[in-house]
DNA sequence: GAGGCTAGTGACAGCCACTGACAATTGACA
DNA sequence: TGTCAATTGTCAGTGGCTGTCACTAGCCTC
């Protein structure tokens, strides 16, 4: 690697640390990249070389865990049920997420960042917006898995709604919570998908949860 | 109903019918909002007292709807389960929302500022965001029905997050379809949401999907 | 190793969304 | 009709973001 290119990657993990690290201190709204970039002591304009926007610090750790899933759900065994794979996916690239991501910023960094999205609204809206997209790319893998056209038949795009919607319910409840840590949202993230099933059963009064 | 009140309704509503013409003429992002003031033939500042920002014109309407399917879930019959209150609350409040837009904006209108919706980052994100606090109500409602805790059962919020994306899903293949009627919508939300059952079952490959 | 080439940068000007402050106007009401 | 309060316009300013242009620093060739 050249001398110019690592000094390019070096700029862009300093500004990147110093935008989470002045997004969780200080809060999002409140950091302006005339903030970020005085960091790192470069000029306004060198920060939006290397992030199309403000907004893109926040997300660029997350993109790595996305890839990372997408992945994984590629090379589960043809004969799980769809459910069970995109479950399995999520749960088994968990550490192989964290190990890319401390290559980038220190862990726990990371999570309190997690914190800031799911409490500003704007960085909210773009996290779901970016996960309606994931997705979408889910349903085209469960579609080829099964050997289906993603839109002609509805239900691959159901299933990972579904599974969306619940990991998105455990986010929100980890990332308000306390224990801020990752097997909590990775226990958070078993029990709610194993509530799936009595959650769509008929009668919930019969049968209370634990 | 005072002058001074006609007065204001008149320039709101004057405001909105012009950014929302704006919006499916000339794109979202290339309507300024010096242009909607411009149209309506008020100051900036003007605009801004009213509204408050660009995005809130896009959602004045669908805001409209979404309290009435709140409203309408509220007064479901306690014996129906969750999946079919939500699904008998929205499709029920169907006839009503659209009278309460009518006296807003031409229906029309208000289908197209749809698919521009869907089809602007921006407003697809805000959407969602939307959609999710939306979610958070129903789900809240949902609890109270059953005699249960939200924060303690997980089921409430599962339940609306599968309903919520098997909307999500209709919303899009809608928008991005040619049938932009309010009865192809409609026709594609039951579709849909009778092929919820089906995509949950365990294996797709048995029973092919009509 | 000198010189040219080019990627990366800083400085500057400008657009657009949005806000605060103050003055001018217009409807309400005695 | 005159006073009061609500509504509006004007102006100035902030923050995110982009285009332009000159300049510098690393790279590559001769």
């Amino acid at each position: 690697m050249n001398l110019r290119e690592r000094k390019k990657r070096r700029t862009r993990d300093a500004l990147l640390r110093a935008a989470l690290e002045l997004f969780v201190t200080r809060g999002y709204e409140e950091t302006t990249v005339d903030d970020i970039a005085a960091a790192v002591d470069v000029s306004q304009r060198t920060f939006f070389r290397y992030f199309a926007g403000k907004e893109e610090t926040a997300f660029f750790v997350p993109r790595l865990a996305e890839t990372l899933v997408v992945e994984a759900l590629r090379t589960r065994p043809p004969g799980e049920v769809p459910l069970e794979a995109l479950r399995r996916a999520v749960l088994e690239s968990w550490d192989a997420i964290n190990e890319a991501v401390a290559e980038l910023v220190p862990i726990d960094l990371h999570l309190r960042v997690y914190r800031v999205i799911e409490s500003t609204p704007a960085l909210l809206a773009a996290h779901l917006r970016r996960s309606a997209e994931l997705e979408e790319q889910l349903a085209c893998i469960i579609a080829e898995r099964e050997g289906l056209d993603v839109n002609a038949d509805p239900r691959p795009r159901i299933v990972v709604a579904l599974f969306g919607g619940v990991i998105r319910v455990t986010e929100r409840l980890w990332s308000a919570g306390d224990d801020l840590t990752l097997d909590g949202m990775r226990q958070l993230t078993t029990t709610y998908l194993d509530q799936v099933g009595p959650a769509l059963a008929g009668n919930w009064r019969a049968e209370q949860s634990p």
